[in-house]
DNA sequence: CACCAGTGTGGAGAAGTTGTGAAGGCGGTG
DNA sequence: CACCGCCTTCACAACTTCTCCACACTGGTG
C-alpha cells in the first residue's frame, strides 16, 4: 500500500483529501505546515507528497526546494492561484504535477496514481539484490543461484526479497505475512512455513540443511549473513 | 530541434504563440482548423501538438481522437472553459496536459518542455525497437515480424512498444493501462488481457504457446528477453 | 533423558489467476 | 442509418498457487 503525505493548512480540505485518499486505498499522513511537512517526509518516507502551495510561513515552493535537495519523492502541488509564475517555478523545481483548486477528489486520485506509476516505471533501472550466491533482479523479478535461473512464484519471490534485502535480520511470521500480502489478515501464520518450504526446495542445494533461508527457533526466519 | 504543430483559429493568439515558441528554440508549423491539423500532423510529423479545444467544425476533441487512432504524439490542449469535465475527457482521450485561457506564453513553453521531457523519457529517444524477431518503427508505427508486416490497432501497438522497450521487465496490468491511456481511471484491468490476446493472435506464430509476450502469473506481462 | 512448544513435511481442497469466446457500445464511414 | 472496426466487459473453464491440516520430527529445557 502506498503512503501519501498530505500537506494542507486548511482543515476542511485536508480532511476531504484524507478521506478520499484512504477510501482509494492509500495510507495517509498529514502535516499542516511546511516545517512539519519536512520532518514528516523524513520520518515517514512517504511514496509521494501532495503539497499545498499556499502554506503559512514556509510555503509550498520552499518545501519543494528543500525536499528536492535530498530526495526525488514525487510531488503534486495544490494551488488556488492560477497565475503562471507559481506553476512554472513549481514544475522547474521538480513538482511532478499540479492541480488548481477547486479540484475534484476523483481527479486528484487519478493524478496521484498516474504520478506514482510513472515513478515506479522510472525507478526500475536495474535494481539488484545480491546476497551470497543469490542474485535478484527486481524489475524483472528474476532470481539466479550461482548463475542458474530459478523459477519462483510471486509469493516466494516476495518472501525472498524481503529476507534477502537485509541478510541476518530476523523476521517474524507476522512480518513476513505482511510483506507478502501488503495487509496482514489474521490468517494462519504457519502458511509462511509452507512458503519457506517451497522456497527452500527451489533455492537450497540441500533443502534438509538450509544454508540461505534459516530458521530462528521461537522467532521466525532470516537470510544467512556473511 | 523539436518541431511543434500549433493548431489555433484565432490569428492573434496563433501569432503570439508562434513567435514565443520560435524564440524558445522550437520549430513551429501551424494550422487554423482541425482538418488541416490532421493533414499537417501526418505530413510534418511534429514532436508535439498544441491544440485549441474550441476549433470551428472539427474541434479539439475530435482532432485528438483521430490523432490517437494512429499516433501517440504528445498533445497539449488549450481551453477557454475551465470546468473539469472537459479536462478529464481531454485527458482520457490522451491529451498529455492542458492549459486554461488566458495563459501566458511563458507558461505554455514551460508545459511544452515538461511534456516533451516526459515523452522523451518514455520513448528512450530511439526510432526503432528491435527485440527478437520483432522490429518496430516508432515514427511510422509499423511492426514487422521476421520481415513481414503486421497490422496492429493503436492500442495493440502502444501495448507492444511498452513491453518491447524493456524486454524481460515485468509490467502490471495497471501500468499497461497507463501506457495505453495517459491517465488511468479505475477501469477494468482485465481489458489488458483482451488486448494481449488480440496482440498474440497477430504476432505469435502459435498464440497458444506465446514466445514473445509472456504471462507472469500473479504479476502481469513481459516481453521475452534473451 | 523425557517433555513439549516449535518446526518440517506432504497433500487435499480452497482460492486466486489467466485464456477465451461472445455480447454490447461507441464512433467513424459509406 | 446500417455497417464495420475497435475497445470494453462479462462469464466460464482451465489452470496455478495458496492455505490449511495432520502428523512426524526437532531443539531447547528442567
Amino acid at each position: 500500500m502506498k503512503k501519501v503525505l498530505v500537506v494542507e493548512d486548511e482543515l476542511k480540505i485536508a480532511r476531504l483529501v484524507r478521506d478520499y485518499l484512504q477510501q482509494a486505498g492509500f495510507a495517509v499522513v498529514e502535516a499542516a505546515d511546511g516545517r512539519t511537512a519536512l520532518s514528516m517526509a523524513a520520518a515517514e518516507r512517504p511514496d509521494m507528497i501532495v503539497l499545498d502551495l499556499g502554506l503559512p510561513e514556509l510555503d509550498g515552493l520552499d518545501v519543494t526546494r528543500r525536499l528536492r535537495a535530498g530526495s526525488s519523492v514525487p510531488i503534486i502541488m495544490l494551488t488556488a492561484r492560477s497565475d503562471e509564475a507559481d506553476k512554472i517555478v513549481g514544475l522547474e523545481l521538480g513538482a511532478d504535477d499540479y492541480i488548481i483548486k477547486p479540484f475534484s477528489p476523483k481527479e486528484l486520485v487519478a493524478r496521484i496514481r498516474a504520478v506514482l506509476r510513472r515513478a515506479d516505471a522510472t525507478l526500475g533501472g536495474g535494481e539488484m539484490i545480491r546476497a551470497g550466491p543469490v542474485s535478484i533482479d527486481l524489475p524483472k523479478r528474476r532470481v539466479t543461484i550461482d548463475g542458474t535461473d530459478v523459477e519462483l512464484t510471486a509469493t516466494e519471490f516476495d518472501l525472498l526479497i524481503t529476507l534477502a534485502r537485509h541478510p541476518g535480520r530476523i523476521y517474524t511470521r507476522a512480518q513476513l505475512l505482511d510483506s507478502i500480502h501488503g495487509v496482514s489478515f489474521d490468517s494462519y501464520e504457519r502458511s509462511v512455513d509452507a512458503h519457506v518450504k517451497n522456497l527452500r526446495r527451489k533455492i537450497e542445494p540441500d533443502p534438509t540443511r538450509p544454508r540461505l533461508v534459516l530458521t530462528v527457533y521461537g522467532v521466525g526466519y532470516k537470510f544467512a549473513d556473511a
